[in-house]
DNA sequence: CCTGACAGACCGACGCGTCGGTCGAATCCC
DNA sequence: GGGATTCGACCGACGCGTCGGTCTGTCAGG
């Protein structure tokens, strides 16, 4: 048999290594457990990857991409700036709360790794930031807001964002989904936005 | 000559640790890098700390309440709940632009280090989470801001912080300190505080 | 002379990456 | 058609640098 589960080896790997860098955070994590773990072999894994490092910038890269097209589409679906905010808001928390591997790669394990990987870290960031910024100006433009300093405004957010999710990650605790309404009723406040009673 | 510049080697140690783990990060950097930038040696190094691992946890411990040391002798001068709380905003944001170091070990290069690091981290966290949240309910129960799960906001509100400043860190630009009223204006209102016309 | 602070050579494990090898499938030659 | 040959995906034992940690030695001071 040449593969299991019918996925190619390439693929097979690249699961694994997001399961594994996970659990264990990058620098635990070896490229031998990947191996285990794809039921594959070293050979394999170099064969398709050139390191241990550019796998993980890969799948940055990756999963970045899929919340970003996630958002993308969602916010598509949406009429006016602020519901086009309110929607990215409640996809990315969503996301995240079902699939943990890919948050908690993104939001914590990557973090502090060294200025390869602090440089990737940042690109991304500063990717969905653009996004928000994009859209809380449209929204400002349309008077739904006061103007301000936008690029404040969604790193602030991306951090708090980010601290609530990673906590939550790490703690348990209640389910991510309920603390939706109260983080976004918190994070429309602070831009001066009128909180439009909810629902 | 027993010791140079009249620091105990141990103090020696310590602040050379900070300055290379600023640098090069927790993983990347090597006692032989400590040992190097302290003037000492391996015999030294583990004569004073029984791994690398518990002189990080150390730093960590020692930072973090020289901060909140800070944060706390300022707010004593300042009389009101709302006060306080932007007491300690401003000694934060102070404390981070003037010992970069110090923040840069705290807020990027503790996060992703395996689970014993992490506890110290979430500990830290939440030490100071409670600092805000203790003066935040106080300040609704003296009816300055509507009454709300103060517990969300601390952790959003240093994740915000958090965020900032690493963002600061590592791309430099304005003067951290500039940017202190407007992401002072962000928080007060997404507490729901009337933004008492500052100064 | 003894203790404890310190020096620095050395050790051993660990983990990334390599490299010669296998094996099945596709292609070629008769 | 079928044996020979090529090719590339894949295997896994090993090499070798790196790095945390140890151990013996030295020396100053009491």
């Amino acid at each position: 048999m040449a593969h299991q589960a019918g996925q190619p080896t390439r693929d097979r790997i690249l699961a694994a290594a997001i399961d594994v860098f996970a659990r264990k955070g990058y620098h635990a994590a070896g490229v031998e457990d990947i191996v285990q773990a794809s039921g594959t072999s070293k050979g394999a894994f170099y064969h398709y990857f050139p390191s241990k490092q550019s796998i993980f910038l890969i799948l940055m890269d990756d999963l970045a991409a899929l919340v970003e097209q996630g958002v993308e589409t969602a916010i598509a679906s949406e009429h006016g700036a602020m519901a086009k905010v309110e929607g990215a808001l409640r996809i990315v928390i969503e996301t995240a709360a079902e699939q943990r591997d890919l948050a908690k790669i993104l939001l914590v394990e990557a973090v502090g790794l060294g200025p390869e990987f602090e440089q990737k870290r940042l690109e991304i960031h500063s990717r969905f930031a653009r996004v928000i910024q994009r859209h809380l100006d449209r929204a400002a433009h349309e008077g739904d807001i006061p103007s301000q300093d936008t690029v404040l405004v969604s790193q602030a957010w991306m951090g708090a964002l980010n601290e609530v999710i990673a906590q939550w990650l790490v703690s348990g605790g209640r389910p991510l989904r309920e603390r939706l309404p109260e983080l976004r009723a918190l994070l429309l406040r602070s831009i001066g936005a009128k909180t439009g009673g909810g629902r």
